[in-house]
DNA sequence: GTCCTCATGTAACGGGTTACATGATTCT
DNA sequence: AGAATCATGTAACCCGTTACATGAGGAC
């Protein structure tokens, strides 16, 4: 019996797919992907070099990817990958198939579910923290989308880009929305309801 | 060295914390916590079976929490688990430290991402399938609301549940506006936009 | 008869993070 | 002088899921 536990989807890792999907937009290194991933898709996704490295190697194994190696003076070599024809399959394959069940996990609602135990200032404090986050976030992510109409209005991608930007910004001013009238019902009755 | 790895916040984890809140409600078995949690945090936190009784038992061990058996006829014995002086210490400290940074992946905005490899109809077969996700959840939310409502109009913790409900539906809400505005977008311009 | 609920637990496994290791170059 | 950037990689380790194992009693 070998298909036994594991995540939430067999043998087939999630990373894999956006590490592969990374390199249909062009070949890159596994650092490039990392900072590619940075600046596009933070908002809902990220990888650490502990995973990408040994992960490429795998997909190389598998010969999903294929790499290309380029000597550099003064700094180690530079692997830049690309997909194969197979990884391109499997990648588009993944792609159509339906969404797996995403696990969802706040601390901070737990937190506050468990807020009657929790002195009021503390709990304020909370809030306060993630409406300054969610603030951040969404500049951030307005500074993501100025940044793709400037330089790459006519990038074959962006439509895709900009509809998970804007989920993106509708969710977090909705948690904002959420924080704030959160924080106003404390103000006015700190005790109780 | 004996402080690395380990997910996100050394060897204290997410669930432990989790297991010992629900605690705080009410003396309860594993059995009970599982219950417990799918009709009331289940939007935003889960846990199986596999990780509620090892961790009973390590909670046990470490004197966080009391175990009083119950004898049954025909079914195994009952575990009750209740806090001890020590449990509720350390869960109120954890209560009241910062919120750690919460890790988000979405695989539908990763696929969405990489969507212009994808034919029109998968894409909106996706989007569909996370609306009627999302018109689900909503309606499972109202429910809780109102049952809480009913059944649970004194509780003590009734205010920072609803709080908690509350942030469920207008996230729910936000998702469901962008997937209805996304797939409009799609249908008025199939190819690109 | 078959399925669901109650009830607890273990084994296997995959997944992913953090910290460490290394080291030159360029910016401040 | 020190920090950040470029660049790749390994070791340790925790975290949590799924599948399996077991079994009585009640509902339909």
């Amino acid at each position: 019996m070998r298909s036994r536990g594991g995540g939430s989807g067999g043998i087939r890792g999630r990373s894999r797919f956006a590490v592969l999907g990374m390199l249909t937009v062009e070949p890159m290194s596994g650092y490039d992907i990392k900072k590619f991933i940075e600046t596009s898709v933070a908002h809902f996704w990220r990888e650490s070099y502990g995973n990408i490295y040994p992960l490429l190697n795998r997909l190389t194994e598998e010969k999903l990817v294929r790499r290309r190696t380029q000597r550099q003076k003064g700094k180690p070599d530079r692997h830049v990958y690309s997909l194969t024809a197979r990884g391109r399959t499997e990648f588009l394959e993944w792609l159509g198939e339906p969404v797996e069940a995403e696990t969802v996990r706040s601390e901070l609602l737990l937190k506050l579910f468990f807020g009657r135990h929790l002195a009021t200032e503390r709990l304020e404090s909370h809030l306060e923290e993630y409406r300054e986050h969610q603030t951040r976030l969404l500049a951030a992510l307005r500074g993501t989308r100025e940044m793709l109409d400037r330089n790459h209005a006519d990038h074959p991608d962006l439509r895709y880009w900009l509809l998970t930007l804007r989920r993106g910004e509708l969710v977090a001013r909705a948690r904002l929305q959420w924080a704030r009238e959160s924080l106003h019902g404390f103000a006015k009755n700190p005790g109780k309801k």
